[in-house]
DNA sequence: TTTAAATTTAGAATTGTTATAATAATATTA
DNA sequence: TAATATTATTATAACAATTCTAAATTTAAA
C-alpha cells in the first residue's frame, strides 16, 4: 500500500461525509501539496476495485466516496444530501431468491431533508426550467 | 404534450431495456430524422420533472430511462447490465420508520449476470489497470 | 547496481450533459 | 385574421467529472 493509498483510505474512512474525488483531493493536498488528480481517481478506483471503499453515485451528482461497512443511505430529493440509515438487512431475504449469483445491494431512501423542508414552505421548488413543480 | 414529448415517452416505456439518451436519441431519429439531442434531454428532464418517467443512476455509466412503475433492479456487477425485478414493497416499512419525510425508495441488487458467469469461469474479471480481479 | 515493475504527474482527451442564443412552431389575444 | 407572446426546437458551445497518455519518478527485484 503506498502512502496516498493508504492516506485516500484513511481521509473516507475518517469522514462519515461521503466525499466527492474533489474534496478527497483537497483533504490530501493539506498533506502532500504537490499530489496530483490523476492519483486521487487512481486510487479511489484501486480502492473500490479492492473493496475497501465503495463509491455512491447519486443522480446529476458527482460519485461519493464511502467506508465499506453496511449501511444504507438516506437521500434529500431537493438538495441531494447524504446521509446514513440502518435499515433491516435484506441480505438473507435477498440471498434466498436469487441463491449465490447475489453479490450485495444498494438501498437509497429519497426524502425532504429538514433544511428542504423549512425552505419549501416559502419558496418553491423548481424544476429544470425554473417552473414550479409539486413533491 | 409535444410529438417529440408523446413519441420519447412511449419509446421509454415501450422498452424495458432501460434505454440511454443516446439510445432513445437513435431511435427518435428513425422516425424524426432532423431531431436534435438536446431535444431528447430536455424532454427526459421534462419527463422526469413530471413524474412520467424515472431516472436510473449507475457508477460510472450513463443514466438510464424507465418506466415509473414501481420494480426493483437486477444489477450485473461485471458488465452493468440491467434487468426487472420485484422483491418485497418496503413502502410500509419505510413510512413507519421514516414518516411523512419519506417519499420514495431506490433498491439495487448487484450479481453477475449469466452470460458474465459464463465467461468468468475462462477469462478472469480486470480492473480498471488491467489487473484481475475477485469478485 | 542494473533492470524491471508500479506509481505518480500534468495535462490533453473523452464523455455525458447542460447552457445559450437564434429560429421555428404553437397558442393567445385583439 | 394579423399581431403578439409563449413555448419548443435546433446547433453548437461550454462544462464538469473522469479517464487516458506518455514521460518522469519511485519502489522492488534480480
Amino acid at each position: 500500500m503506498t502512502k496516498y493509498e493508504k492516506q485516500i483510505y484513511d481521509i473516507v474512512n475518517a469522514s462519515h461525509e461521503h466525499m466527492t474525488a474533489d474534496q478527497v483531493y483537497g483533504k490530501l493536498q493539506k498533506i502532500y501539496p504537490a499530489v496530483s488528480r490523476a492519483t486521487v481517481y487512481n486510487n479511489l478506483n484501486k480502492l473500490c476495485d479492492m473493496r475497501m471503499i465503495r463509491r455512491v453515485s447519486l443522480e446529476n451528482l458527482p460519485d461519493r466516496y464511502d467506508r465499506i461497512e453496511k449501511h444504507d443511505h438516506l437521500v434529500c430529493q431537493r438538495c441531494g444530501k447524504l446521509s446514513d440509515i440502518c435499515f433491516d438487512d435484506l441480505t438473507q431475504s435477498l440471498r434466498t431468491q436469487f441463491g449465490d449469483n447475489f453479490l450485495f445491494y444498494d438501498l437509497k431512501v429519497y426524502y425532504i431533508c429538514p433544511d428542504c423542508r423549512k425552505e419549501q414552505s416559502s419558496e418553491l421548488t423548481l424544476d429544470h426550467t425554473g417552473s414550479p413543480v409539486n413533491l
